[in-house]
This record gives C-alpha cells, sequence and structure tokens, in this order.
DNA sequence: GCAAGGTC
C-alpha cells in the first residue's frame, strides 16, 4: 500500500479536518496502530492524513543525572539533556514508523508556530530513522477553514529549522534551571530537618516561582498598608425632580462635625453645576484565551484551568474556534456575517443579530495578532438544552460566553450618560455622580456587565435644592484585596510569563505545591509559599522577578529569526542561571531554615486538619497528584 | 521526583 503524501497534523481534529476538506466524500477512517487516520482520495492521488497529540519528545536528563540523592544539581548546568520518547507517545512513534514506509512524501500539517515546528522536526526525526530518503514539505494556515487549509496544501513550504530550535533550546533551558533549583531546594530543605509528605518537593520554575512572587508581593502590599480613618458627610436633597444624594469627605472628624451643622443650619443649597454627558462604550475587541480565562473568573466563577479544558472540548466537537490564542484582530478571511446569521434565532439575543446584520457592521479591532490563530468565536449555533446535555452546565456558560462577546464584537456601541452634579451648602462643595445606560448596543447580547442605573434628576444649574437629611458615615481605607486571578492573569500576559495556552497551569502548579490557595477568586500565599518567594527574593532576586522571563523569551526569539544560533543562547542562559545558583548556595543554610518553617505550618497544619476529619476537597486531589508522582 | 510547552 502507498501513498501519493502522508499528512501529519498536530490532533486527531485537525487530521480529521483536513481530509474531509480535502477528500469530500471518499474519506474512509481506520487505524494505524491504534491511532485514528484518515485515507482519502485528493487530486488524484490517495492520501492519507494522521493526528499526533502534541510534542512526541522531550528532553530528559541521561539516566545517571537522574538520583537526585547523589548528583550534585550544579553538574546539571553542564549537561546536555537528550531526547526521549514522551510517555503515552509510543503509539504515535509507532504510527509514524509504520507510514514512512508507505509514501515518499509527508506534509507537515503542525500548528503555525514555533512549538508546532518543533514538532514537525520531531515527526521528520522519527520518520527519517525508517525511510531516510522521504521529502518533507509544511503546510502552514492559521485557520482550520476549507480556504484557509486549500491555500496551504497549494504553497507548500519548507520546515524551518529556526523556529523550531527556539522552542528546543526554551526545553532545554527550562528543564537544567528546574532542575537544578528543585533539586537544590528540596535537598538542602531536606538536611535541614524540613519534612514533607512522601513524593513531594520543592518547585521552582521559570514560570510558577515569578507568578508565587507576585502573589506573595501583594501580600506584602496589603501588610504595609496605614490604614487611615476619614469622614464622609451625605446630603439627601429634594430637587423639583427628586431626591438625590450628595457627599463630601473630610479627614479630620471635628471638620467634618462643623460642616454637617452649617448644612443643617442652612438647610438649604445651590446646584452650582450640573454636568449631563452622553458618552460611547465600545464593546469588547475579539476574544482571546487570556481574556476569555479571565472574564470566565469574574463572571462565571470558573477556575482558568477549567475554563480552557471545557473550551477544548468545545473545539474538538466543532462548536467554538481553536481556543489558544493571542489573537485580537479578525483574519479578513473570516467570515464575520456568515457566522452571526447562525445566531438571528438564537437566545434572547436573535432579533439584536438580525437588526445588526440588516443594518451593517464593523467589527471591533485588538492590538494583538499570533500569526497562527484567529480570535475565539462560536463555529456552531446551539441552543442551551443541546450544550448543557452533551457537556453540562458549565459548557453553556463558556459557550454562551463565546457567542455573546462575538456577538458583542460585532455591534454597535452603546451609550451611557455619566452625571456629575455640585451643590454648594454656603461654602461647602458636595458632589454627586449618576449613570444612566441611554442606548443598549452591544449590552442587548452582553450582558456581563450592562451598567446599573444610578440616575441623578435632572437639576439645573441655580437650582435651590433643600436639605432633607445630612449625617456622617466613619470610614476607613482599605489596603488592596489580595491578587484575583483574573489581575494575576493580567500580571502574566504583561509580563510575558507563560503562553495563553498555559498560564492556568502556572497558577494550579503553585497550588498544588502548597505555595498558594484560591479563595473566593483571591490568591493568598500559604506560609511555605511566602516564606520560598521572600527568601530567594532576599538571596537572588532574579530568581523570582517578573521580568526575568520576558527577557528569556527575547534571547530566544533571536533563534527563531536567525540572529543567534541556539547553541550560543542556551550556553548564554546557562551561564546566567549559574551565576544564579552560585549566589543562592552561597547563603542556602539561611534559606532552607526559613523554608523549612514555612513547610512545619503548612504541613503540620493539614496534618492536624486531616485528623480532625476535615479532608478539604482540593486538598486530597492534590494529594493524589503527589502520589502519582512517586515511583 | 525537577520545567514549560504541546494536547486530552
Amino acid at each position: 500500500m502507498s501513498y501519493k503524501a502522508v499528512i501529519v497534523a498536530e490532533k486527531n481534529s485537525v487530521a480529521r479536518a483536513i481530509a474531509s476538506f480535502l477528500g469530500g466524500s471518499s474519506v474512509r477512517r481506520f487505524r494505524v496502530e491504534r491511532v485514528p487516520a484518515y485515507e482519502f482520495l485528493w487530486e488524484g492521488g490517495k492520501h492519507l492524513s494522521i493526528g499526533v497529540s502534541g510534542h512526541i519528545l522531550d528532553f530528559d536528563f541521561p539516566e545517571e543525572y537522574n538520583k537526585w540523592e547523589s548528583v550534585d544539581p550544579r553538574v546539571l548546568f553542564f549537561t546536555n539533556p537528550v531526547l526521549v520518547t514522551r510517555e503515552g507517545a509510543y503509539i504515535y512513534v509507532r504510527a509514524l514508523k509504520t507510514l514512512a514506509r508507505q509514501t515518499s512524501t509527508v506534509i507537515l500539517a503542525l500548528d503555525a508556530d514555533v512549538e508546532g515546528e518543533a514538532i514537525a522536526f520531531e515527526v521528520m526525526r522519527i520518520m527519517k530513522s525508517v525511510n531516510p530518503e522521504l521529502e518533507f514539505r509544511r503546510a502552514w494556515f492559521s485557520a482550520v477553514t476549507k480556504s484557509d487549509i486549500l491555500e496551504a496544501f497549494r504553497k507548500l513550504r519548507e520546515p524551518n529549522e529556526n523556529l523550531a530550535n527556539k522552542a528546543f533550546a526554551r526545553m532545554v533551558v527550562d528543564l537544567t534551571i528546574g532542575a537544578s533549583f528543585t533539586r537544590i531546594l528540596t535537598l538542602s530543605a531536606r538536611r535541614n530537618g524540613g519534612v514533607m509528605p512522601r513524593g513531594s518537593f520543592l518547585s521552582y520554575g521559570p514560570c510558577q516561582t515569578p507568578v508565587l512572587y507576585l502573589v506573595v508581593k501583594r501580600e506584602l502590599e496589603r501588610e504595609q498598608f496605614k490604614k487611615k480613618k476619614y469622614y464622609v458627610l451625605r446630603v439627601r436633597f429634594r430637587s423639583q425632580e427628586g431626591v438625590f444624594t450628595a457627599s463630601a469627605t473630610f479627614e479630620d472628624q471635628e471638620k467634618a462635625k462643623s460642616a454637617l451643622d452649617s448644612v443643617k443650619r442652612t438647610g438649604v443649597g445651590v446646584v452650582v453645576s450640573a454636568e449631563f454627558n452622553a458618552v460611547e462604550v465600545e464593546p469588547p475587541v475579539p476574544l482571546n484565551t487570556v481574556y476569555l480565562e479571565s472574564r470566565a473568573s469574574l463572571f462565571l466563577n470558573l477556575r482558568p484551568k477549567e475554563t480552557l479544558s471545557i473550551a477544548e472540548k468545545l473545539y474538538s466537537f466543532g462548536y467554538i474556534s481553536y481556543p489558544r490564542t493571542e489573537t485580537t484582530i479578525y483574519p479578513p478571511t473570516l467570515n464575520l456575517r456568515g457566522i452571526a446569521s447562525m445566531f438571528t434565532r438564537w437566545e434572547d439575543a436573535g432579533w439584536y443579530v438580525a437588526k445588526v446584520l440588516a443594518k451593517g457592521f464593523t467589527p471591533t479591532r485588538g492590538r494583538e495578532d499570533d500569526k497562527a490563530h484567529p480570535p475565539i468565536y462560536p463555529t456552531r449555533s446551539a441552543s442551551r438544552e443541546e450544550i448543557t446535555r452533551r457537556f453540562g452546565e458549565k459548557a453553556w456558560k463558556v459557550y454562551e460566553y463565546v457567542v455573546r462577546h462575538f456577538l458583542a464584537t460585532i455591534s454597535e456601541n452603546a451609550v451611557v450618560e455619566r452625571q456629575r452634579v455640585v451643590v454648594k451648602v454656603g461654602e461647602l462643595s458636595l458632589q454627586s455622580e449618576g449613570r444612566k445606560l441611554v442606548y443598549a448596543g452591544f449590552y442587548n447580547v452582553y450582558k456581563y456587565s450592562v451598567p446599573k442605573d444610578e440616575p441623578l434628576p435632572y437639576v439645573v444649574e441655580g437650582e435651590e435644592v433643600e436639605v432633607e437629611d445630612a449625617k456622617i458615615e466613619a470610614r476607613t481605607t482599605q489596603p488592596p484585596p489580595y491578587l484575583s486571578e483574573s489581575e494575576l492573569l493580567a500580571l502574566m500576559k504583561k509580563y510575558g510569563i507563560g503562553t495563553d495556552a498555559t498560564m492556568q497551569e502556572h497558577i494550579h502548579t503553585n497550588i498544588e505545591r502548597r505555595y498558594f490557595v484560591v479563595k473566593n477568586k483571591r490568591c493568598i500565599p500559604t506560609p511555605l509559599g511566602r516564606t520560598l518567594a521572600l527568601a530567594l527574593y532576599e538571596t537572588v532576586p532574579e530568581l523570582v522577578l517578573p521580568e526575568v522571563r520576558g527577557k528569556m523569551e527575547a534571547s530566544l526569539s533571536k533563534i527563531a529569526t536567525g540572529e543567534r544560533t541556539p547553541e550560543e543562547v542556551v550556553n548564554e542562559m546557562r551561564s546566567e542561571f549559574l551565576e544564579y545558583y552560585d549566589r543562592l548556595v552561597e547563603r542556602i543554610d539561611y534559606v532552607s531554615k526559613k523554608i523549612v518553617e514555612g513547610l512545619k505550618m503548612v504541613f503540620q497544619d493539614e496534618k492536624q486538619q486531616a485528623r480532625a476529619g476535615s479532608v478539604g476537597e482540593e486538598r486530597s486531589r492534590s494529594t493524589r497528584t503527589h502520589r502519582k508522582g512517586k515511583k
């Protein structure tokens, strides 16, 4: 059996889509070494498409370097990791080797980004090992649509090794620094009497640890915050149009009291300024992963990790587009009108969609384009009943959000009237603010943040208003709250920590390691996470500062552009982190003593709670993960 | 047993 070409995609869903776009009704589905494959006719030749599942190969240190007790972690900076097959990826290796013997041409139809390019080189390495004669071509498409796929297959490219090398360099550097610092922290804590549950360890990572630092930093800001008392004089006025409240703020209680007395004595005020301005509110820009996660946390009360896994499911069943994207600009090839037309009878929004379509629209436009994937949009119209039945209530919330967000991006601006009134009572000025939704626009479909109407009466300048009531409220300035997950995601994005697809993982890792917990959407450090972050900050701040990851990313990017070789960049980063390592080791006793205190507080506390029988859901789940890690 | 990055 022989194929004109074998097509390898990054995942099964894409392999299946390619087969149906190119093969139409001729597609035959079967399995190659247990991996789903699709055989079809295209341009007169028999083709086969097959999907892998992300990376197939990974880096690890050679066996003899994986004995934590007997290898000085410092040695890892001078040890080259080797490529190994990932656990669970053997079926793909076998399938690729089988297919390598059944064709002379392989089309690498992996995602259009550096990771996809790296996977392309993994595929080539595996297939070449059994058939060195194979010819490889690269299909580069940024959306899994018929037109994009056809275009990519007509303009096949050569694989780009620079792109792949960027990903491989990152893998090597991250493993080296992750493994060396994790081991030194874990081993030295144990030597200093630190006790932790079996199978657990003190991890360090170039993404997870700066994330922890951001969370701890906010806790310190809260503690350093100086609370101050202040006094608000609130006066209720009656105008010809109705009542409203205006207020003035005082730091000094006596001054507030004398102002109150004078207001009561005078009994009447004069409107000195009345502004009622209509302001246009623009709908959100097209949806990317991080924004979806952050809005789902705020509006739907879903954890980012859960949101992404639901979005993946909706994607794999064809309800929404690829959910891992940075892009907030619709590509010109995307048929927005066609997508919107699917929703003219959808939920309570259909009538408005029909109106928008009739009137014509210009979509909003953000600033980011990852040149690989379009923003997230719905690909199929579905009812609440259908989504809930197939995937559950939470999936409906996510799907509904994606649809409403998409519809909002093609909707009209809303108009909100911002209202400001200033009243003078004698010499004292009191202010009042209100607002009113004048034109709903996109809020007709985007129901999540509709501004609450709190209108003021339409008073006019010079109007006299009568004092109905006046009182003083004593208040205290409040420290900033703990970081919310939504803020944390925004900070990670700002500093370039992690990718859209992984940001939620870094939060989750910290939770699993008992470095912080998420309670009521807020990230609260544990004593362990706090001491770890602060001890590292005191000794080697570069190990925790959030700017460092962005700089690493910038250096790695020079590999992708061909400005620098992977060896140069990897060696430079190794020596940089080796210097950090040596500085840490100089004070490792100090650091580990601090950490041991944190360990005691976290794990003794857990033990006591467990004995008391109050095993929380989150904890029992993580404990299982720890066990799984143990061999 | 380490990381971060793919995907499920």
